[in-house]
DNA sequence: CTAATGTCTCTAGTAACTATAGCTTCAAGA
DNA sequence: TCTTGAAGCTATAGTTACTAGAGACATTAG
């Protein structure tokens, strides 16, 4: 039994009788498709918990680390803060308080991601717009400018040459 | 007349017959909704030009900034990096070339969008879905985050307790 | 056993701002 | 005219969320 094992053992055995997971950071990079410094910069910040370390005093996590580490992605790929993640977190860790906060932090974030899907609807009409517009000719003719610029305050950007 | 406006009468006089306008940093700022570090930080990089100086070494910006600035805020608004924008602006510099590839720049963002839309467009589901499920219970029962541990590698971070 | 790959720490860099400190300038009222 | 408070100046440092590099030690495949 490797020593890294033994860490593991010690810190968890999970409910099915089969052999404790144990991955190095490499394997939760893989697993997680989080890069490897990015893992160790959780650590540094407290989002991931300290793992184990094996004799040769490298990194040794279990399944909660790769679960918490998906947890951390996924929140911010759909755009949530380290600050919500963390709300997120510490609300996690304390399951007998009521839900209220955590509806208030998914309520918050869903009317945020309300109004960026609007934004990015009228954008994307913009952008439909512009590459439609601007087919094959010369950028003084071309929409893309002036769209950007006209939205703003009914200013042409162009007109300046 | 002011040294402002001596300068700014050098630097440009528009179409119209009447008196050119002229800014400070402020006025910019309140006209643009860009906070007036963020103006000066523009200018440090080189995304907007050097304006003219007061006797008193007060910036004094002209219509073509604003316009400039509110590109710059639009762009940035609808997601376009910095180093896009500078693309987009140094292409409106040059007329003369074809807008093949504004178009590319303009296509390539469309992409992005439409993808960030479907992906918003999923999470907004979800944050739905747990706005609604978690209604006055307690932390233990609110899916919130299972949801966001689920949806990552089908792990339940809950478990850990 | 050696070579290649992986991991370690530490520092510094990135984008896109934002804030602070300590000063000068400007505009408006007494 | 003086003064006082807002606005502006420069310069530096902090923020968020990473990413990259250097140089040393660990692990693993052949």
């Amino acid at each position: 039994m490797t020593v890294a094992q033994k860490i593991l053992d010690a810190e968890k055995t999970m409910g099915s009788g089969k052999s404790v997971e144990s991955f190095t950071i490499g394997q939760l990079s893989r697993e997680t498709g989080c890069k490897v410094p990015t893992i160790r910069y959780y650590e540094q910040i407290g989002l991931l918990p300290e793992p184990g370390r094996s004799a040769g005093n490298q990194r040794v996590y279990g399944q909660q680390h790769l679960s918490r580490l998906a947890f951390i992605r996924h929140s911010r790929e759909l755009g949530f803060s380290q600050a919500e993640i963390r709300q997120l977190l510490e609300l996690s860790d304390h399951p007998d308080q009521p839900c209220a906060e955590i509806n208030a932090i998914a309520q918050k974030h869903l009317d945020e991601v309300n109004h960026r899907i609007s934004r990015l609807e009228s954008l994307k009409a913009e952008l439909e717009r512009m590459v439609h517009a601007c087919q094959g000719g010369k950028v003084e003719d071309c929409r893309v400018i002036d769209t950007l610029a006209d939205h703003a305050h009914g200013n042409c950007l162009t007109a300046e040459h």
